[in-house]
DNA sequence: TATATAAGATTACAAGTGTAATCAATATTA
DNA sequence: TAATATTGATTACACTTGTAATCTTATATA
């Protein structure tokens, strides 16, 4: 199933985002999505659609005159290969480094620590 | 002090972890440390220490014939912006969401979770 | 001193990305 | 039906990145 979740550039992330959230979508409604999340000509998007196509991330439908698009992996699929190789390029491969690295900074509320605790707590138990 | 990092690419960046490794160091000995780490011809490593300089990420002695190269940013300086901006791009921009997941697919181990505790309590408390 | 060598400077070149515009076909409207 | 508008297809173009090779200049060596 999980094949290799192929490169999705920065701005394909927009786009990628929006049909994760609902889907599929016509090239208009993606572009209505967008209002106020991005600033890119109907154009621009039609294009990182078709690319997205082209890398096989994003399916079309052709049934109707005006086609619809729709995602071809999971959200957290793609997260997680994108984590993967981040995490790797920067961090020397490990969550806890970067965590560390949050934590020591105070970049963490009081909040999300009591939630991430909570977490580990119901893992390890 | 802290400009706002330019981007270093993904090439770039191993470059970066040696210079931070141990700086100043000349292009040969740059070379050598990558021994191993990254396949590359000796020119490759010269022009990604040329591009990283002309992004003023890297600075150059040149008191002797033979340049020296080093560092212009801190290395956590470095990870912090591009964990940054990985986080705004992927996970919505926060840290809370992505280390959800990971915790989710276990991808933490015992020990891990134990020194997650730990830092958080010294934190917290 | 002539020559080979090494270092730095300049150039190369394709793929990917950001950001569209133009062209062609089809449907809608006057 | 003719003109217009919409959608999809094709083309554009500069910048970045990966991955070097060539050219130039200054040492080291014969």
């Amino acid at each position: 199933m999980a094949k290799e979740v192929p490169n999705i550039a920065e701005s394909e992330w927009e786009i990628m985002k929006i049909l994760w959230e609902n889907s599929p979508r016509t090239a208009n409604e993606v572009v209505s999505a967008l209002q106020g999340k991005a600033d890119w000509k109907p154009k621009t998007i039609r294009t990182l659609l078709d690319r997205l196509m082209k890398k096989k991330v994003v399916g079309v439908n052709k049934e109707q005159r005006v086609y619809t698009f729709y995602p071809l992996y999971a959200e957290d699929e793609c997260q997680r290969a994108e984590a993967k190789s981040f995490l790797k390029r920067i961090y020397g491969g490990t969550m806890k480094s970067m965590l560390v690295q949050f934590i020591e900074d105070d970049a963490l509320s009081e909040k999300d620590m009591n939630e991430i605790r909570q977490m580990l707590d119901k893992k390890s138990k």
